[in-house]
DNA sequence: TTGTAAGTTGACAACGTTGTCTGTTTGGCG
DNA sequence: CGCCAAACAGACAACGTTGTCAACTTACAA
């Protein structure tokens, strides 16, 4: 058969070399290529140089899948991640700061997106599982977890980020998210603001609920009464916000400060104020620091979450369990801070 | 032993059930657990039911990467995707709209961070092709990809984004850099401007030559000489392209118009250009949209690539690959567009 | 010289699954 | 009733690797 018979010869040809065929080259059985792969003693000098040598020419790459459905502690040296969606940067920066940590182990992460959705949660994971990821990270979207029970006891580390797990126990990391709005708030009525509105985020979101709790509460310590006509709950996204602030702000008795439960809420809110030219007049703090926030026209205030310490501190908790912790489950709070820029300091 | 001899008792006690097990409940034989598993056709009603009841009892999930291992295609359905920075915006939203695509075939993605390191991005590769993913997809950092050769010949589909592979002949998808540059300065110069300012990303990236030739092309084509003291090359992150900018614009014949090759310059040239009070005065237009360019001051005009669109179109490749398409490779350019939003259309 | 321990090496089974092949049952038809 | 094809079920080997255990070599002391 000539070459001309195959269009493309360069692909597909070759197998992967296996470690078999490394040993029938270097001379040795299967299990010194194995020793001398994983770097187990009890090999000599000399063999040792020569099966790498084999190593070498054949460009022989083990076969993970093969060794960790082999090996005693059946491990993948693979987590999977579920966020809401690996393209925000909430996400993306947990991810980021999770990999740094898996890294140094060795270990790779498989990402997906819920987008919010329980169902794609839940086939998410099921996928992971398939795999048989080490451990797993979740940003919750379902409310009923008790469907990772048998996960958890077949081995498998799980910890929540950003919200905590339904019907089921295990570690999490959480924002402050009360306090942090409870600090916002407090920050415009130091700054003379009784009227204060909310705009908020889908109320099946977890985290949007303990907000509003925060503005609830934060408002009854200062003795104020809520008025509902200036609140805006179960929004999404940027269009939907701005849509909601333009009500607000053009109602009979519009508020004098505006606070924003969400990152693309605030950027919503922020239109809205500039379409009306009230982004002088209006004070707005924001929950969610996000890009650019400061060079805005006024720079925006936040109470700006450490979506990086939380991936950092979610996968140091899921490693320390890997490695054989078995405490009972812990709770971390990561702390979230005021970023005073402009927009929350004016005054009504 | 009583219960409290084990502190956590809920935990890694049972092991996964097998498919053996499966077997052994439902009383039939491993195989034909195998076929109902995998929806083969020759199970009668009465058994497959029969099986069903059994996995759902036990809570079975098929082992993928046992039966990878086996299958006479050997895929994994999971493929690689090595990114700039899983959490930066471009590198992101490309993973996101791979990840969509993936997701149609029930493909999971692993994603990991070269950050611009070729050492890293072998090491990277290497973790990946260990795992035996069924494809790759790269955002190349390295000088030299001859070392993906042995993988390609093994089968892993390969493709390239962004930036072009060096000595390996593969499928890409590229942004038509030169060609979004010239338009940009072309437009600058239609608005009247003569001295034009270049500021540049690392000159190891390849993307970053190829933007400052088409800068240097059209000023050629439009008979302006390039002066050397107005651009600056090789800067990395907003914090030095704010110091190169602010060099350009303090000097003695400062600039007319800036061109920013990257998104991070792009907001370190404006912040430049806001601390000396001249957002108004000089011209801007950066290469890369990012989100509220629209709400500056001025909005910010820029070249906008489509990161979705690439990486829809760089997994699609990938797969038609995988589902043994061999023509030659094909190399796909998405076109950038100009965003003109306030800040290109200053007049000198 | 022999015995013994330490240091090396290899044969074999097993991990959980699927491909192949063979054997058994069922149903329809003459 | 007998025959045959089609439908169904199972035994076994194999995928590439590692754990177990036994066997071989060497070096050194008795």
């Amino acid at each position: 058969m000539s070459t001309l018979d195959r269009p493309n010869p360069s692909a597909q040809n070759r197998r992967r070399p296996t470690i078999r065929e490394v040993a029938a080259l270097a001379g040795v059985s299967l299990k010194t290529v194995s020793r001398v792969v994983n770097g187990e003693p009890a090999v000599s000098a000399k063999v040792r140089s020569r099966v790498l040598a084999a190593v070498d020419r054949l460009g022989y790459r083990p076969n993970l899948t093969a060794s960790s459905l082999r090996r005693a502690d059946g491990k993948s040296a693979t987590i999977g991640v579920v966020l809401e969606d690996v393209g925000n940067p909430f996400s993306s920066t947990l991810h980021r700061s999770i990999e740094d940590v898996a890294g140094e182990r060795g270990v790779l992460v498989l990402a997906a997106s819920s987008d919010e959705d329980a169902s794609r949660e839940r086939e998410i994971v099921s996928a992971f599982t398939s795999r048989r990821v080490d451990g797993l990270i979740i940003i919750p979207a379902s409310h009923d977890h008790s469907y990772l029970l048998s996960e958890r006891q077949a081995g498998t580390a799980i910890v929540f980020v950003d919200r905590p797990p339904a019907f089921l126990d295990a570690d999490t990391v959480l924002t402050d998210n009360d306090l942090g709005v409870r600090r916002g708030i407090r920050h415009l009525i130091g700054h003379g603001h009784r009227r204060i509105g909310y705009i908020g985020d889908l109320l099946s979101i977890s985290t949007a609920v303990m907000r509003y709790q925060g503005y609830l509460d934060e408002l009854a310590a200062a003795g104020i009464a809520v008025d509902e006509s200036i609140v805006r709950l179960d929004c999404r996204g940027i269009a939907s916000a701005e849509t909601a602030a333009t009500e607000l702000l053009s109602s009979k008795r519009p508020p004098t400060a505006l606070f924003t439960g969400q990152n693309l809420i605030t950027i919503g809110g922020f239109r809205a104020l500039r379409k009306l030219g009230l982004h002088n007049r209006v004070a707005l703090i924001g929950f969610d620091d996000f890009l650019l926030a400061d060079l805005l026209e006024p720079a925006i205030t936040v109470i700006a979450q450490d979506p990086a310490a939380i991936g950092r501190a979610a996968a140091e908790v899921l490693f320390r369990r890997l490695d054989g912790d078995h405490a009972p489950s812990a709770h971390h709070i990561v702390p979230s801070r005021l970023i005073a820029r402009g927009s929350g300091e004016i005054r009504p």
